[in-house]
DNA sequence: AATGAATGAGACTTCATTCAT
DNA sequence: AATGAATGAAGTCTCATTCAT
């Protein structure tokens, strides 16, 4: 049999990759709790025996596809802070943060949460919750003091929840407003 | 048989009631993603039958579960409120709520973030979660006006969730430091 | 308490007949195999404590069940043959009972051969079926000779089902000429 | 452990075969209605699990086993068919399938219900149905006009129906003359 | 290295039936 | 006479994981 009619050893060195993605996309859709080798597999289009060999747990490979999910939004909150120039600028940074990176995306919305739940039970987890916000918080240090960038982060975080998980309030013009007076306050 | 051998059965009213209860409890050790009927039964010490007697199916009981969830975390953060008398001790009691109600309780946190990763994918827990949170914002009116009281509600989120989920900063005096200062910025 | 707000003791006493009529609905939508009490009590609208108190058991309300139904159609079939005044228009009398009676309506099929099917099985059903075939040669022999009559009823029996099941044979025309050149074969 | 303690696990490559014939008697013996994937797994002899690893659902089982069990009963009417010679002995095969392949097999009448049962619900067994029928109508075109031919398959049905499902009318030599008559007429 | 086959455990849910009222 | 409450058994199906190849 020549080389060429082998089969490739390694036919698809993306495939574990691709799990990764798939599997983020597939807690979107049903939850960590829904989430299973089978559906998985299923999305990504691979046989169900090559999840366990690529992945030997649904915890590890919870725990990279979380990790991934964390630098990618992290990845994204640092873009907008560097794009700043002054204070000004930096304040209008975290207003869109608010409103366009996490009120607009559904899926980073879920994601988050289901990290979050994860993040309360288990230290790995919370591992991830923190280098997170430990970017977070280093981004916003380029133009606030530590602890006001901490502050600010917190507001951050709180804006964005009850903007999304109170269906009465959610007031773009009070997001811009209250961010600017606790700037305004901590500087 | 005599009446005493038999095993009695219709002398359990609270029983509904402790499902629930039960309910929470499991979740707050294995998640909703590892509640299911039959640990909470076994937890419960009822017979699996009874569970589906008294709830249809898991979405309805882990409704009542949160909804009873809330109402209590909520009532607690009214009585931290009501105690307060002045713009003053209203601030201490706020600081007494991040710090002693949430970042206290391990119990609460998970729930909690059990609670809103439901929440941000399903409208019936997201009307849980707007209640609890006007809750909230109502109890803080009685020392603030409304814009203030839902920046400084967001703030106790944001707090309460970086101070939980990040394990390298917890610093009490820095949330009493942040909260003070906000609120000062706001009134 | 005056006598007209006292509950009534009886006050559904067509309830019996209700159920029956409502058990061959259930049936006819959903199977035997799927007709259950809490079914049939739900669609009609009464206490599942009332169904097992009006019938022991689902073997004996299916007996009523199909009894009615049988005895339904065999009487629809009576009327057919006895509307005939002499062989020619007995003939016509047997093609509208194949065409309409059977082939235009799709619960009557399911629920014979629901019967059928109970009938194989089990002699209690079988007694019904068998009253059922008198009857309908009994009819038949209004016209034709008693080995004549049983004869044509199979072929009515015949078409039927293969008209019914067959999905690719449904030749109206087929029928007629099949059932004339039968009956004058034996006539 | 030494490997002849333990158990087998991938050398039963008939298995999926064995299910469906266990699922066809199980069907016999306790209808569709009661077969359940637990007592055809019993039957069979093999784990719960893998009654739907080799068969997802319930129906997916059944439709191949009622597709096999109409093969079956197809093919012995084209061998009894295949082994006349001319008019006469067609018509002598005609009367030996009716007595001797259906009254005498209470297993092939039980299922043939069923399977009719199902076909009257459900357009996918309506499919099996309307192949078996086609067999046997090609069948008997090898000895009839196409027309007669119809008409005698549905005579066969209908007498085998009437003998078995009626229990005062079972008499052999009255089939032997109907079907002759019939033919007579239709050739 | 990679995967199809297989399975025991457990998931939710429906059910007939019993019991106390 | 009539029914809400309750439950043990069984239903279908999904799952993570293991094993042989």
């Amino acid at each position: 049999m020549s080389p060429s009619e082998r089969r490739p050893r390694r036919n698809d060195p993306e495939r574990r990759d691709r799990i990764i993605d798939t599997c983020l996309d597939v807690i979107a859709e049903v939850g960590v709790a829904g989430a299973s080798y089978r559906k998985i597999a299923a999305a990504a289009d691979i046989p169900l025996g090559s999840m366990t060999y690529h992945f030997i747990n649904m915890d590890s490979l919870l725990e990279e596809a979380f990790t991934r999910f964390a630098e990618e939004v992290a990845g994204r909150f640092e873009c907008r802070m560097r794009g700043a120039t002054d204070a000004e600028s930096a304040c209008e940074a975290v207003i869109a943060i608010i409103r366009d990176d996490v009120f607009g995306d559904q899926r980073d919305l879920v994601l988050t949460h289901e990290l979050y739940t994860l993040s309360a039970r288990n230290e790995i987890f919370r591992g991830i919750t923190s280098t997170w916000m430990a970017r977070s918080r280093a981004a916003l240090e380029l133009y606030f003091e530590p602890e006001a960038a901490h502050t600010i982060d917190a507001l951050i975080e709180g804006l964005t929840i009850h903007g999304a998980l109170d269906v009465k309030h959610r007031d773009f013009d009070e997001v811009d407003r209250a961010v600017r007076k606790v700037i305004a306050a901590l500087t």
